[in-house]
This record gives C-alpha cells, structure tokens and sequence, in this order.
DNA sequence: GCAACAGTTTTCTAGACAGCATGTC
DNA sequence: CTAGAAAACTGTTGC
C-alpha cells in the first residue's frame, strides 16, 4: 500500500515527513491498522516482530491525534534508552511539534510537560506522573504502549497493568499497544476493547536454525542439514564465528552469565582475534584506550574488557560502565567491534542487530520453575539477527550436542507457537504501592470502588475470577490502615499526609514502614547505609562475604537495643539483612573515599553496579530524609550523609565541597593542602591558584562574596 | 615430607525502573 | 526435571 492513499484521511505532514525519509509504502501490519481504524481513533494491539514498522503505526495515531485532533499524545515505553531513541527519532521527523522526555535521568521539567503535544516517558515514571496529580490527562488523545507484552514480566508487568487499568479507567482516548509476537494477543485486544493486527512481517528475512558439530541444520517441517560451517575450529562457537567473520559479517552471542559471557569473548579472541587485530588495529587500540581510561584507575574489569577491544572482541553486560557501554555499542554499529558476546542486556529495546545471532545458552538458573528459556523469548533474541540495508538475510540459532537433542530443540524453539502472557497482578508486594496510590490520588477510596477497579485489569480478565484478588485488597487496605498511610472513615478510605508522601515518592509503602520506624534510631553513617539498604528498592544485595557477614553479627551486637530493637525481619516482609548490610558496608567505603577499583575487589562487585547502588541509595536517603521531616526528626545527619554518598567524601570535606567546581578531588587536593573549610579559603586565597590552577580559583573565589 | 598435578565436588549464576534540584574532572 | 565454568577440595604420584 502506497503512502499517498493515506492522503485525505491523515495529516498531510505525516505524508510529507514519510516521503522525505524515503518511506513509500506501508508494510503490511502497518496497512492493517490503517484498515482497522487507526486514523479514526480505534483501540489497536499490534502483535509483529521487531522492525516490522511498529513504531511507525504509534507515530501515525499520535501526529494524527496532535494534528487532527489538537490532542496530546504519550508514548510509553519499558526502558529509557528505547524512550530516548524513540524521542530523537520523532524530534527529527516532526521538528514542529512540540515533543518533550521524561525518564529518570534527564527531564524535562515536569511542571512543563503540559506545555508539550508529544511526550515520551517510561512506565514507572508515567506512573509516578499520575501520582503527582498530572493536570493535562484530559487533554491526551492517544496513548502508545510499546512492549506490551512486558506485562507478564514478574516484576514490572504489575507496574504497566495497573497503568494502563488507571489509563482505561479515567481517560477516554486512543490507546494503540505494540507488542511482540504472543501467544495470546487476542485476549489483550479483548482486554483493551482494540483492534488486534497480527503479523509476522520481517523486512530481513530469519533463517532459524541448529547447530550440531560443523553443520547447520534448517528446515521447513523438520531439521535438514543445509549448510557447513567453514572454518576450523572444532568448538561450535568458535566455528560459526570463524564462518561468519569469513562472510565478512558480525556476529551477536548470548549467554546466561555475565561470568559465561566474559569467559566466551575470551575465547573468542584467543581463537581468532588476531585477524581481527590487523584489520582494524589504530581504532581498535583507540576504542581500547577510551575504554581503559573511564575512570580515575581503571578495574580489573575494565583492563579486561579493553585487551579484548584489541582483538575486534567485546563483552556486555550490566557490569560495564555507561561510558564503555555506549562505546562498545557504537563501535558494532560501525563495524568495528565483529564479536559481540553478550548477556540479555541487549536484547531488548536497543536496536543493535548482527547478522548471526547465536542463543548458546537455552538454559537459566532459577530457583524455582523451569530453567530452559522460553519460546518468546529465544524468539525476542532470534529477533536480534539481521541488520536491514546490509543483511538480506539473517541467521539465529542455537546449538545442540546430539542428533536427538537437535529434533527436540527443533519442536521447543523453531516449530513451536509463542507462548501467552501472564498476569502477575495477584501478589501482595506489588498491590501494597499500587492501592496506596489509587487511594492517594483519590480515584477510588473504597473497598467496592477498588474492587470495581481491580475488575478492568487483565488479571481479571483472564482468570476470570475475582475472588483471591478481593481478599488481597482487603488485606492491602488493612495493613496501610494500620501503618498510618491511609486512614477509613464509615468505609470510605483517605491517604494520610505519609501515605500521600510515600506515594508520590514512589517507594514501597514497606520500605516506607521501615524507615519510619527506624530513622529515629539512627546514630552514624552506617546507620543510616544500612536503613536505606535494608528495602526492595536496593535489591539485588551485592554478595554476602564471611567477612561482612562477620562484621553484621558485631554490628548486631553492638547496635542491640538502639537501631535494631525493634528490627524483627517478619514485620517487614522477607528482608534479608545479611545482604542488606553487605550492601552498606560498600556504600560506607566508598563515602570514606576509597578508590573504585578497591571497593569492586573487596566486595567482589562491578563497576556499573557500584555507580547504580549509589544512584539507587541517594534516591531512598532523600525519601528517608522527607519521611523524618513529616515525622519531625532532625534530618541533619541524613543530609550530610547524602552530600557525601552523592560525592564519595568523608565528613571532613563537607564543607568544601558545597562549592561549585569542587568535587571530591579537588575538595581532598584543598584539605591536603591544610585548607580544611571554606573560612581557610578565605583566609589563604593567595594560595588557591597554585592549589587548584588560575581559573578554577577564580570561579570558587567568586563564590565567597 | 611436600610439591605438582589430576580428578572430583562445590559454588555460583540477568536486567533495570523510580524522587528531586542543579552543575563533577 | 533440564547447565556449565571456575574455584575449592581431595587424592595420587614422584622426588
């Protein structure tokens, strides 16, 4: 279908934005949704691969809703790099309209959102925007939910249901889903009264197959040996490497561990890197040297990864640093990194193909349930082969060990039907935040209006039963009643000023719970490390060594009767204080000033999980530090610890470094220099230039008028 | 008696969202 | 119910 017959019932500048980005015709699912009502406001499920022209079906209905409508329109996404790169994306096209971001990192201010048409954001912060009471709701005219089907993810599907429930709910307006391919589209297009397009449209073709020993099985209805791996080598891997760097290709590999992962690309480059090395060696080294140099001392992580670069060889995993990730990104975008060995940290959102994807490892360990992968997802990293303008086709597959091995992996992955998604509404941990905030925002504040509420989710829709749901919330409402954030009247429910609070701030109300009976208790930093650590929010702990588990037991021995007294881990949920403490004792090295590479030996973590457990820390310091100011206890020591946990400093660098342009290094080189504070500047300004350099004296002088 | 080595058992395991108010080397 | 790499541990050999 050609783009032009859209004219009349579209937008003209949607025509025009597409012919100038050389787009002619629709691709078949996006044809569907025009035939089904897109441009005429109909609810749409968009069930199709990858790079099938999703995206560009959203894109219609929002420009259709700005433009034709005069409406807003909010695209809603899981991850925040699939947020931002739809945002740059929408910004070249339509420059004109007014678009804005809104995810964790970087804002736009939220205030202003109201004064943009096209807002982009991720689930938990559109979440967190209807928590603040958002003014211009009414005005949207269409809603985008892109990977959709992460509502049976465990732990974020819960989060998206009641979103989209609170969406359908309160607003009347165009809700368009893109998912992948699932087993059950259908009852979610039932569920959301939309339209359901079905697809299985790939602009590059997908060859799925078997590897078993030096051969590659395909095949229509069952494995046919249909191709040799050229090469040497005899582990299979590495083979398919060999043939794939010998048809001057990229190849993707995905492993359960970040251990494996590591471990593969290691090999990889002992067996083939140094073709590799010649080819590109100036920007291998280059690429190399930035990695290396990320941070002040490079970890052993980091060494690693970087003589890896050499060899055109690269791990990636959610250790790494951002810097490196972003580095190492581009450099297989450009072709320059060919092995990329790689946990699941790519395989969602980011648009990174190769044109071989190898799923090596089918297996996962999980203490509980089945540890092969799933169809959908084998079929979410399958998804990942092929890069359109340079593949015409592309490959995925898997490996097996015997003949009997290969038939049986031929019927779970390559013959078999995506499996449905699930619900996972009906757990109270998740229910806790979630009715808080419905009460907070007073969109229901009783039993019968939650339970009216809860009757649109998918969850009720699909086990078709309300019972076990209805006692969870009663369940729910009891105990925020007896926690004092919410508080009934003759049935009728009202969030108390801490309930609000602990809504808007977006943590678990058992947190929350904690921290309120323990702040007051809190006598030194550690205290305060291991409050904000012992909740979910700082989940996953870093591993418990003996020693810390030592040190937790002394720590508990000398703290009995103060911080701990009224610790008992059943009040707060199945807690688990080893690790929450282990996760402290990192936090308090690191507010001591010990260098990174130290901390990431010592409690045998990774650099990237360092920077998030910070990043993760200071936001439940400053709830901590709101939650004392409704109690009124003094905030002061929590405000000093945040400071430091902010910059990495001791206490003594507190008062330098309120300065602007003086971090924790340049705070230490003053205190070095026995400039302890801001009166020593002060008094020895003729000495801060040959301390700090001409300039930067000059602009921390200036601050001292 | 002890080092070097080979075989065996144990241990360990992915990812990433949120608040708020401005300026690190 | 399903794995596999690496570390820790154990036992054997050789000097």
């Amino acid at each position: 279908m050609e783009i032009l017959s859209l004219k009349g019932d579209a937008p003209f500048e949607i025509i025009e934005s597409l012919s100038q980005r050389g787009i002619e015709n629709l691709t078949p699912p996006q044809e569907a949704a025009v035939r089904k009502g897109l441009l005429s406001g109909s609810n749409m499920v968009v069930a199709a691969p990858t790079a099938s022209g999703k995206t560009l079906i959203a894109e219609i209905a929002c420009v259709n809703a700005i433009l034709s409508h005069r409406k807003k329109a909010i695209y809603v996404a899981p991850l925040r790099a699939l947020v931002s790169e739809k945002f740059n994306e929408f910004k070249g096209a339509y420059p004109y309209i007014k678009s804005a971001m809104s995810i964790g990192d970087l804002d736009a201010d939220d205030k202003w959102l109201s004064e943009y048409d096209m807002i982009f954001v991720s689930t938990e912060k559109f979440d967190s925007l209807m928590r603040h009471q958002i003014s211009w709701l009414d005005g949207v005219g269409c809603f985008v939910f892109d990977e959709i089907h992460m509502l049976g993810d465990p732990s974020r599907g819960p989060t998206l249901e009641i979103l989209i429930t609170k969406i359908m709910t309160s607003c009347n307006a165009q809700i368009i889903a893109l998912s992948a391919t699932i087993g059950n589209s259908k009852e979610i297009a039932k569920w959301m009264g939309a339209e359901l397009v079905e697809s299985d449209y790939r602009p590059v073709k997908l060859a799925k197959g078997i590897i078993l020993n030096s051969k590659v099985y395909y095949g229509e209805d069952a494995p046919e040996e249909s191709a040799i791996l050229n090469g040497s080598n005899s582990i299979p891997e590495v083979r398919l490497a060999q043939d794939t760097l010998l048809q001057k290709k990229q190849i993707l590999i995905f492993y359960s561990t970040r251990k494996n992962a590591e471990a593969g690309a290691k090999r990889m480059a002992a067996e083939l890197g140094g073709a590799l090395a010649k080819e590109n060696g100036v920007a291998l080294a280059k690429l190399s040297n930035q990695v290396l140099n990320v941070l002040e001392r490079p970890t052993d992580q980091c060494i690693k990864l970087s003589n890896l670069i050499k060899s055109g060889v690269a791990f990636h995993h959610a250790g790494l640093l951002n810097p490196q990730r972003e580095a190492i990104e581009n450099a297989f975008r450009e072709n320059l990194i060919k092995v990329m060995c790689s946990t699941t940290t790519l395989a969602y959102g980011l648009n990174l193909p190769a044109h071989t994807v190898l799923v090596r490892d089918l297996y996962r360990y999980e203490n509980s349930g089945s540890g092969m992968l799933g169809v959908n997802e084998v079929m979410q990293l399958f998804g990942r082969a092929g890069r359109p303008k340079y593949d015409v086709e592309g490959r995925a597959l898997v490996i097996a060990q015997s003949k009997e091995r290969m038939e049986e992996l031929y019927r779970t992955y390559i013959k078999a039907k995506p499996e449905p998604i699930e619900s996972g509404l009906g757990m109270v941990p998740v229910l806790r935040s979630h009715i808080l905030s419905i009460i907070a925002i007073d969109m229901m504040n009783s039993i019968e209006d939650l339970e009216k509420f809860f009757q649109r989710s998918f969850y009720a829709l699909q086990y078709g039963s309300m019972h076990h749901l209805k006692r969870l919330i009663r369940e729910v409402v009891q105990d925020l009643e007896k926690w004092e954030m919410v508080e009934g009247f003759r049935g009728k429910y009202e969030a108390t000023k801490m309930g609000k609070r602990v809504s808007e701030l977006y943590i678990d109300p058992l947190s929350a719970k904690w921290m309120i009976d323990s702040v007051a208790n809190v006598k030194d930093a550690l205290d305060a490390l291991f409050m904000i650590s012992n909740t979910i929010e700082l989940r996953p702990y870093i591993r418990v060594t003996s020693k810390s588990e030592e040190e937790f037991a002394a720590y508990m021995h000398s703290h009995s009767g103060s911080m701990m007294k009224e610790f008992s881990p059943s009040d707060y949920g199945n807690y688990d204080p080893d690790g929450a403490f282990a996760t402290a004792l990192m936090l308090q090295d690191w507010i001591d000033e010990i260098k990174e590479p130290e901390i990431v030996a010592k409690h045998s973590t990774t650099p990237g999980a360092l920077y998030t457990k910070i990043t993760n820390a200071d936001w439940l310091i400053y709830s901590a530090i709101e939650l004392s100011r409704i109690l009124r206890v003094s905030p002061r020591r929590l405000i000093d610890i945040r400071v430091r946990l902010r910059y990495g400093v001791k206490e003594e660098l507190l008062d330098l470094i309120r300065l602007r342009q003086i971090g924790r290094v340049r705070a230490r080189m003053l205190y070095a220099n026995g400039i302890k504070s801001i009166a020593d500047i002060r008094s020895n300004k003729s000495r801060i230039a040959g301390i700090l350099g001409k300039e930067v004296a000059e602009a921390v002088l200036s601050q001292l008028m």
